[in-house]
DNA sequence: GAGAGGATTTGACCCACGTCAATGCCGGCT
DNA sequence: AGCCGGCATTGACGTGGGTCAAATCCTCTC
């Protein structure tokens, strides 16, 4: 089951405002008192409600972590001890029947929350795609902080909120689209997603692998495959080098998705 | 599309601790006061957090409104001005696709809430299964309220997060499962969630019709209908008269439900 | 309690996608 | 540069569940 781009650094990642951003001068000060102040991926996460001395506190109880291509970050039924806040990559959250079968829930990238977890256990298993970074929060300190933040706590609400809204598309898609319908909504739904994080979605980058792809629309490898080959033939994307691909013709593609 | 038992009550719900015990006199005054204390679903709502004066708060915003078979509740993309409380009976969530496939993302019961929206548009619709009951909040105000009552808030992300466990076992559900097992999940979640409620998990109340089921589990009825009679030919389930199913070999399903 | 109309069940057949099996390709390592 | 290993692609074929169609069976209604 499963494995992707061995080690290599998701290229999308490659174009994010990185580290010689963040070591400008004017921002280094700021990030050595409340190094969440200088984040690249505030804007997009739920950090973004906080104002400079809520930051300060939330800082206080961050740590960041690296990690490289399949590492697992957290595993279904282990204690719920750790939130997470994607900066950097891209992590495929799943679950797993008894006999191996396989569904990946969802990808994640810079910008979004993990581990809201029911009770104190993890309800899924989440393993880094490509290298990926990620801010760390205790749950307990979250928690407690949260009673003094709510304003972050209604954003995790709203944020809960858009993750229910989406998992209702997905379901739609895994019970009622074929194949071909479902791949295109795979597409448009990773480019607005890149879009809205400031990355090319036109050049999309595709970091994971087919069988991921597989396990999250819930089809084969080779129906994958097969599919992109068809959409390929048919002149509406086209497969570049490195796990790119060209939307050439955006408009069939949306069409395909919601069902032309 | 769809259709189910045309008027008739939903047969789960005549077990309800119903009108005869919520008129006992000591309720009576209680109830008088604010409506809300003497709820029959209270312990199994997102309400159980609140106490008397808290109550009280709520119960000056809410309205309770009983539905026909059939009514819509709410309708994807009309703009989210209510939220909602199942008290009695059954309600399903839907989604469309263009040309008229559908994907039914849940089936909430007494004490199940409704309307959690993103924006300011409902991202789904909702329909009454049988005859329903609801308490119906006005949006605004019940946001308004949850800055005072930010234990109501916590609870609501709890749910939230409950929902959102579930949506992810849907999606294994149907990415991943067969017929068969997909029919084995949906009676031992149906079967847990009516324990859950204070009513008869064995003699299982199916208040939805089988096309219902059908757009629930990504399947057709006709697969709905072939697979319950083939675990009824293998004596792990008999059809009951009313929509009721007895779970005559329930380690059976539980097997099947995970995949075995 | 007889009739009507929809829901459910059953049957026959088909097809989109899965399975099994090569083959091709690309990136990394020596 | 050339080999190696894992991913991706392609091909041939099988099948679970969809489609179309025809009985039954309920359950309201009168």
């Amino acid at each position: 089951m499963s494995a992707s781009g061995s080690g290599r650094p998701v290229d999308g990642e490659r174009r994010m405002p990185a580290d010689g951003e963040r070591r400008k001068p004017a921002d280094a000060t700021i990030a050595d008192i409340h190094p969440c102040s200088a984040c690249d991926v505030r804007q997009l996460s739920v950090c973004n409600v906080l104002d400079a001395p809520e930051l300060k506190r939330l800082a206080e109880i961050v740590s960041t972590v690296t990690l490289p291509a399949h590492r697992t970050v957290l595993h279904e039924g282990d204690p719920a001890d750790h939130l997470y806040n994607v900066t950097g990559g891209c992590v495929k959250l799943y679950k797993l029947l008894a006999d191996g079968r396989r569904q990946i829930t969802g990808f994640l990238f810079a910008g979004d929350f993990l581990g809201l977890a029911l009770e104190d256990r993890y309800a899924y298993s989440a393993e880094a795609v490509g290298e990926v970074t990620l801010c760390r929060f205790p749950r307990r300190r979250l928690e407690r902080l949260l009673d003094d933040l709510p304003k972050l706590e209604k954003r995790l609400l709203g944020n809960a909120s858009n993750e229910l809204a989406a998992a209702q598309d997905q379901m739609i898609l895994l019970g009622r689209k074929t194949a071909r319908e479902k791949i295109a909504s795979f597409l448009i739904n990773l480019a607005a997603r890149a879009e809205r994080r400031g990355q090319s979605a036109d050049p999309l980058a595709l970091p994971m692998s087919r069988t991921d792809i597989a396990d999250y629309l819930g089809l084969t490898t080779e129906t994958v495959s097969r599919t992109f080959t068809q959409l390929k033939t048919r002149r509406v994307i086209t497969l570049l080098p490195g796990g790119m691909v060209a939307l050439t013709d955006r408009l069939a593609i949306e069409e395909l998705a919601s069902g032309g």
